[in-house]
DNA sequence: CTGAAAGCGCTTACAG
DNA sequence: CTGAAAGCGCTTACAG
């Protein structure tokens, strides 16, 4: 039969009140850090506990406690290292907070709404968002049960959720002035999803520093990429099939996108990178740096922005909402590697005295 | 002030109640599928629910009835893409079957037996663990409590406890005979956790396989790859800093450790591959079959393995347990790719007449 | 089909 | 420091 028995015989604290001698409250007690109990009385019923195998039911206790401990953590795709490496990290560090983490994967039978409806019936504790789309209605769900939700390299403008990601305009921009400092006269984009804030940031401030050198806006192409290293590869082919050159430089608004454009790139279409077209990412996962890619990119300050995101969470309300700052974007870095040929002195790329972008 | 409200005024059953002017037993059976009430007072109730923003309290219910409907998945690591995989597996599939995931890695300061003991106190109505060291008393108190626990991709030997796993013990010799038919006579292996069954049955059946050829043990070295490609690249390091040949043939327990060695073989010592040794993986992760790898490797059927685990957790104990099969390894399949020159003709390699082996 | 009531296993004032 | 008791928000016999 081993471990698939169903009918179970639960030792409560009760029993354990019982073989120490104690009140059930004692129990309770002893177990509960920093409440007041003699410390024999702990001990005694330590060891009964011990002897009984009992194990709090933290179940029970949220409800008494009215709040679980538990904290969900909303992920769009696990296509992406990036998210991987951010679920890894929350998970490391809300252990470390004595919390544990609900995970939910979005898929076609459950949108972000219905991710939260669920999660919130565990009454977990906060919730973290690594993709958007939250409603209105949700939003104020959760507001109104006084569970703080925080974005994870995303926000929503004009609103009050805390959003936690890093500068991807200016992140853009420095995706641009590299390649543009390279050379690069003709581009092409992949994009994540049309309506996510961090691909259309990123995007803007690429386009913005194109369009400032003077570059006209055909200049630049733009597929999606769907977030996966298929689908910028698949990008690439897209571009191809509609008879079109490949540019000068290819910019994927994620790594792992952009891994996917190269290897179409140099396996399917016979290109080197970067002698025949430059290529470069965004969010600095370890996987781009491997040497079959050596990948420049923007780095996302993952772990810092993890630790604002616990800090937004106020855990045990340690702070005062007035020190909790809203949408501040942490600044990206420029992580040069071998896909843009760096120019031998920082020169600045040209800005065009009176550039077309500001005619349109 | 946002989301960040910490005082809440929950909305329970019984303001629904008093709202739709029913009891709040009816209130639950509004909610729970396939209870007895009367269609239009459903409907009332739902109505008042909606106007309330109420959302079922699953902490409370979960108390009563005893079972949480959230099951654990315990990882030992995410730095291998087979397990994050495999994560997003079983939490698509459990989310199908109504359940949630609480996910737990495991780190320094937390094993498997705290880990569990953790999860218990959530009371969760499975645990799904993909890293072993399974104490005994800690597969007794699931036991007492009923508790099904399965291994993935591991099992323990003569213990009653679920394990599914694929053929790892022919896989490891699938790849020694591929090896070896491509002429390799002397070999490496990076392998996982000394004490991991996986690891220990991949290399087993590999040099059983290599020794039947009549090869001597010497011809094989081993090194700990710590299930990382970085752990990997180290271990050809370790071999090449100990003064060694490279040999023939590089077998990496798991792909992402294949794919570290090859990119340390080729980019640190300019070695081709496999023109100057060949690789071989194990687990069949996409990132393998990757155009930069080509990594020829045995797939683990992941989908399947996903399956059998759920059934064998048994989910409204829909199957008798006799149903239920124990350690029934699933067989891995081989996929050839590039890494290892495939015979123009699946010839056999040589099985020695009397292998040192058998004499050994 | 519906309601009143007991109970799930804790926490936490309250009184001592 | 300790215990008796109320209460957290549900589910589920039980009776109607």
């Amino acid at each position: 039969m081993g471990t698939m028995a169903k009918k179970s015989i639960r030792t409560t604290s009760f029993d354990v009140a019982a073989l120490a001698g104690v009140s059930q409250s004692a129990v309770s007690r002893a177990f509960t850090p920093g409440s007041s109990i003699k410390a024999t009385t702990r001990d005694k019923i330590l060891e009964a506990a011990r002897k009984l195998n009992y194990v709090p039911n933290s179940i029970a206790s949220s409800l008494t406690k009215n709040r679980s401990s538990i904290v969900a953590v909303i992920l769009g795709t696990l296509s992406n290292p990036f998210y991987v490496h951010t679920l890894h990290a929350f998970s490391q560090e809300l252990q470390k907070l004595g919390r544990q983490t609900l995970t939910l994967t979005l898929s076609d039978t459950m949108d972000t709404d219905e991710a939260i409806l669920k999660v919130l019936q565990y009454q977990v504790e906060a919730v973290i968002l690594t993709s958007a789309q939250l409603s209105t209605r949700m939003i104020n769900l959760c507001h109104d049960r006084g569970i703080p939700v925080v974005l994870f390299n995303r926000y929503i403008p004009h609103s009050d959720v805390y959003g936690v990601r890093c500068d991807n305009v200016s992140g853009g921009r420095m995706v641009a002035d590299a390649f543009l400092a390279a050379g690069a006269r003709s581009f092409m984009m992949i994009t994540g999803e049309a309506n996510g804030s961090t691909s259309q940031d990123r995007v803007r401030g690429f386009v913005e520093r194109v369009l400032e050198a003077g570059i006209p806006r055909s200049a630049i192409s733009s597929y999606p990429g769907l977030r996966s290293y298929e689908g910028g590869a698949a990008a690439v082919d897209m571009h191809v099939a509609a008879g079109h050159e490949i540019p000068d430089a290819i910019f994927g608004i994620a790594d792992v996108m952009a891994m996917g454009a190269m290897d179409a790139l140099r396996y399917r279409y016979g290109k080197r990178v970067p002698e025949d077209v430059m290529v470069a990412g965004f969010d600095g996962i370890p996987e781009g740096g491997r040497p079959p890619y050596q990948l420049t990119t923007v780095r996302q300050p993952v772990a810092e922005m993890v630790t604002e995101t616990l800090n937004l969470l106020n855990f045990d309300g340690a702070r005062e909402p007035e020190e909790l700052t809203r949408d501040r974007p942490i600044a990206g870095e420029m992580i040069w590697r071998a896909t843009v040929p760096r120019p031998a002195r920082a020169e600045p790329a040209p800005v065009a005295v009176a550039p077309e972008a500001s005619a349109g």
